[in-house]
DNA sequence: TATTGTTATACTCTATAACTATA
DNA sequence: TATAGTTATAGAGTATAACAATA
């Protein structure tokens, strides 16, 4: 840094106060590697996690995928349209609602899924290193314990 | 939710194995409600933090702001932009070194970045309102341990 | 009337490349 | 040549409104 003004990035400013502060640059960072891990793979983060609902839920409506990840009805159709077009999933009109459609995924987006798991769990790895197990399981459960 | 097949968000999906997950979802609420208690004082979460950033270090240049912050310097501009025509901040070219400019607050802009703290904190004591003050130094002590 | 999927749109955040003026 | 600030641009995430088909 060409400055002596600041010397440790964040920390001798008042936002370290803020946990929501430290909380965004965090999630930032994984959330950036995590992106890097799945791109050659052709996936990114909401189409990975659109992905691995579909398998655990096979016959899911969009519209309750959407609920479980938490986005827009209408921002889950450009996602699931990636899954299709890459053939992981496929769309079927449910006969009983003919409004709505299930979502099934194909035998190569159950593998890419656990292929890109994997490659998860390495990245997070990585990336939680300096934390022990009993540390990541208490960093789950204070993140859990914040209202959403 | 109109179907039985998925009854708790998220929850039972296999996306809570990975921390990076719920990480990212923490941070999108926590970010989303800080946003909205900032926005009728005219500030962003980027123009709050760089403001604050402004008010304790007084004379920063804008790299060393850009870097305190982890954000790219040419995104820094529109930022300081929007700080500086609402008469937060003022921009002055250095002596010494033409090429820099040295960012300090106005009154007006410490008066700002106070009542936008506090209003933060109140934001924060909401959100985190079912952690106790030990599980959220905790939290924060774990959020620094995540590799950025 | 209400719901499902969809389109259109806009805004924020983030990232990269390239320019200018200064050093 | 290297650095500080800047412009332009593009991608990704998120949010709202409105529509057609179906219930």
């Amino acid at each position: 840094m060409s400055s002596d003004t600041i010397h440790d990035a964040a920390l001798d400013s008042a936002l370290p106060e803020l946990i929501g502060y430290g909380l965004k640059r965090s999630a930032t960072a994984v959330t950036a590697d995590a992106a890097r891990v799945l791109e050659p793979m052709g996936l990114r983060i909401t189409t990975f996690s659109a992905l691995t609902v579909i398998c655990t839920h096979p016959g899911v409506r969009q519209t309750d995928l959407a609920a479980t990840l938490g986005i827009e009805r209408s921002n889950s159709v450009a996602v699931i349209d990636a899954l299709e077009k890459a053939h992981w999933i496929t769309r079927e009109r449910e006969p009983a609602d003919r409004r709505a459609i299930a979502l099934r995924p194909t035998t190569a987006g159950v593998m890419r899924q656990k292929t890109a798991r994997l490659a998860l769990l390495g990245h997070e790895d990585r990336m939680f290193a300096d934390l022990t197990a009993m540390e990541r399981r208490e960093l789950v459960k204070l993140l859990s314990k914040i209202k959403v």
